[in-house]
DNA sequence: GCAAAAGTGTTCCTTTTACACCCATGC
DNA sequence: GCATGGGTGTAAAAGGAACACTTTTGC
């Protein structure tokens, strides 16, 4: 057969998720400029250079699309159904990363004649498989936050315990209690409270906290595990 | 650059698990007939086809290489440094999968002199990165199987229950107290006793039981949780 | 002084762990 | 009848869930 002679295409795609309190856990799409899925809404991503690492396409894609850079970047999944792409075989590589959302304005390049965050409960139609790469990021992510502490990537450095609480809730998708939360947290030692007190206007001021990063990784060493 | 006209190869490689009581965690292994790392021992794989999806070419390179054909098969992670391959830029996606030993004779074939079981405690030297795969691979299968019922697909359809703490035991690499391990595992609803008696010889002959898949399922669906 | 949000501690219940004795078989 | 391994139950400890009252702020 003479399509033996043709060769696989790889790609990789990001699935890249911010939080605001205002707004909730959202993700950069993009909009295509090209068919196929012309004018659909899309994850931000391409072909693999012959040269560079999996991890180094992913970055050079967000910042070609979208303008980000992120911290956190984890290998999620990879795709291979022989027609997820109508054009030809393309086997991608889905990552999903997180990032301070504040800390970057979206702006369209390349390929894209748009990049937005959208609301992961508000997603439009998406091209090719990529609404179950979006699943799947969001149902790692959910577990994944009960086991390592990268909640943090997704808040500012410094940030009122409330922000950490609601940020899990939204995540986990459900309520948790205030005080055994904090009770759990505080317990492991990775947070260090700051002088300053934060204030939202109304209410009793709360205390400011940090992810000690290093004390975690010391403890983690000596078998502490973190558990939320 | 030149370079960038060349595509790069996409390959699986498979981490398949054996177990036996006697020998405990196994995994295949195949002796390359080919340079690179002519002679050495490797996992079993090779490159996809244009049209096949992954899973197929896992499958396709187990049958031709070993012999082995496996029922669970579960993608592992995808390894892309740019220079795990001496020859020219592969890409290859890495599955795992677990087989009942005693059903398959190993047999050698195509790119393979030979294919052997190997103990996971006592492997060779492996070539390209496959150790890191088979690290990767355990450490994901000792985690699996406590938050799926993988273990059965590694054991008879019947077993003795002492086979199952054996195996358990074997991967999470620790002593487990016998009456709470059956304790916990009999509440789950999983098991099925049947009639007929396990004896090795000496001491009181064991009940055999049967791993109820679909009763799994159907407990699954209605918000169980399987953790052992 | 009232509403809103943060700080703190106690009790109860469930789950996990540790552990000991009896039973069925082969030799 | 003794050695070997399988079957069963219970008590103590730890961890998680539920929950109420006090404190600080803005208005």
């Amino acid at each position: 057969m003479s399509a033996g002679k043709n060769k696989i295409n790889l790609s990789v795609d990001a699935v890249v998720f911010g939080y605001d309190k205002e707004t909730g856990l959202s993700l950069t799409l993009i909009k295509r400029k090209n068919p196929p899925f012309q004018h659909a809404w899309a994850l931000p991503g391409g072909l693999v250079k012959y040269a560079e690492s999996l991890e180094t396409a992913v970055q050079r894609e967000l910042r070609e699309e979208t303008g980000i850079q992120v911290n956190y970047l984890e290998q999620l999944y990879t795709y291979g159904a022989p027609d997820r792409d109508p054009r030809n075989r393309v086997v991608s590589v889905a990552y999903y990363g997180l990032i301070r959302q504040s800390q970057y304005q979206l702006y369209a390049a390349s390929d894209a004649s748009d990049a937005q965050w959208f609301n992961v409960d508000q997603l439009p139609n998406l091209a090719f498989d990529h609404q179950q790469i979006v699943d799947t990021a969001i149902l790692r992510l959910k577990n994944k936050i009960t086991y390592e502490p990268i909640g943090f990537e997704l808040l500012d450095q410094k940030f009122p315990f409330i922000q950490l609480l609601t940020l899990y809730e939204t995540i986990r998708g459900k309520k948790l209690d205030r005080r055994n939360f904090k009770k759990k947290f505080l317990q492991l030692g990775i947070l260090e409270e700051l002088p300053e007190k934060h204030s939202e206007g109304k209410g009793r001021p709360g205390a400011v906290y940090r992810f000690k990063k290093k004390a975690y990784f010391d403890l983690k060493e000596k078998g502490m595990i973190f558990e939320v």
